[in-house]
DNA sequence: TGTACATCAGTGAACGCGCGTTCACTGATGTAC
DNA sequence: TGTACATCAGTGAACGCGCGTTCACTGATGTAC
């Protein structure tokens, strides 16, 4: 009846994760089509048919890849909108937790800006699907929100979907300025966030009669 | 002291252009670092040593690639930003413009959405280079705008960029969707539009006292 | 215009190399009794 | 607890293949006189 790992499952889980820490390494400076498989299983310390124990093919690394790191950052769109107070701090804020973020696991948000829209069908697969729940729980969360009163599900969708992008963006810049860029980039993440928040609060101007400027 | 082509640069710039076709049909299904030089020169139908009297290497190829595709556009911003008339009506016809672009050169717009963020160094500079261009070129079209008044160059620059990011996003939401899908991105694309040019117009709202709502 | 020589875009053979994948294996871990 | 057998994560040798790059070459185009 026990239900521990077993040593023989727990040794198995590591070499994989040494794969996937490996992989990861090695795409900061290329990207996923790329990459061998005698290249990650050298970094990882494993011969080159102990690969296949863990995955098919590099592809379904990368999608494994797409979980694990997609997966570790659902918490934080919870911690940014949780973020309570005037709106402009919230913004601040919002800028600030990504920078950290991306300054803490470059690697992770490289490989995501990187593959997005790369040459491996099924990783652009998992990273769209992963995007769009991102934009809904950000939609769901917004909702929430007496500024969003009057708004239907696909302007709120479409809203999450904009902050979504603009965080993708925001962090692709940090990551081809290299930190000394941070700020700057930040100054301008932070200008647009304000736009969009502005356009967000007339929007339903002019579309109630007499509810307008 | 005849300046006309002559009949062996126009064959070099015959091949040249071959090789690059090549590339750019291939790149549609995988990414520039995983293309390889003998299957270009395959596909245009030269050797592979020909390649070299071209180009220093796939990166190169790549460069001049960028150059090629991104320097038949700079004419579509001003198309876009001619256009006159309602703000309304302008937004739907950019959109529109965007979306025939985008089926009239899939593959280019492929390529650049997958080499912005992708492993070859050199040419996500190029990319990058050009996007800032494209952003200028907006934000010194924008300036001219009655709707800017009050604004700076930073700024200005500033929804330059949001203007330039946002089509390339819509891009490649066209192209990942299927031509199924161009009405759906479309709509989606002209609410994000319609958003951010009314945070645009109640951007100095509260900045000059008395000025705001 | 005609001739003799220079240039150089594209050829074709050859090279060494690392790749992905196969296969039979080993030996530690797990299981049944 | 001890024993006998099954499982299976990782090994190591081997394979055929396409790669990027080199080199000496060919023959059409260009140039000088």
């Amino acid at each position: 009846m026990s239900h521990t790992a077993g040593i023989r499952q727990t040794q198995k889980l590591k070499t994989r994760q040494a794969l996937l820490d490996a992989a990861l390494g090695l795409l900061e400076h290329q990207s996923l089509s790329s990459l061998g498989l005698r290249e990650v299983t050298r970094a990882a310390g494993v011969t080159p048919t102990a690969f296949y124990r863990h995955f098919d093919g590099i592809a379904a690394l990368g999608v494994a890849l797409v979980e694990q790191t997609l997966g570790s950052l659902h918490g934080m769109i919870g911690a940014i909108l949780a973020e309570t107070g005037d709106s402009e701090v919230r913004l601040d804020r919002s800028v600030d937790l990504i920078t950290r973020h991306v300054r803490e696991q470059p690697a992770h948000f490289r490989f995501i800006a990187r593959e997005q829209h790369g040459g491996v069908g099924p990783v652009r697969e998992a990273i769209a699907a992963q995007l769009r729940r991102f934009a809904q729980e950000v939609a769901a969360a917004l909702a929430d929100e007496p500024e969003s009163q009057g708004w239907d599900e696909e302007d709120l969708l479409m809203l999450g979907g904009l902050y979504v992008d603009h965080m993708v963006i925001t962090a692709s810049a940090m990551l081809d300025g290299g930190p000394d860029g941070d700020e700057q980039v930040a100054r301008i993440a932070r200008r647009r966030l304000r736009l969009v928040t502005i356009g967000r609060l007339h929007w339903l101007d002019g579309a109630e009669p007499g509810a307008g400027v």
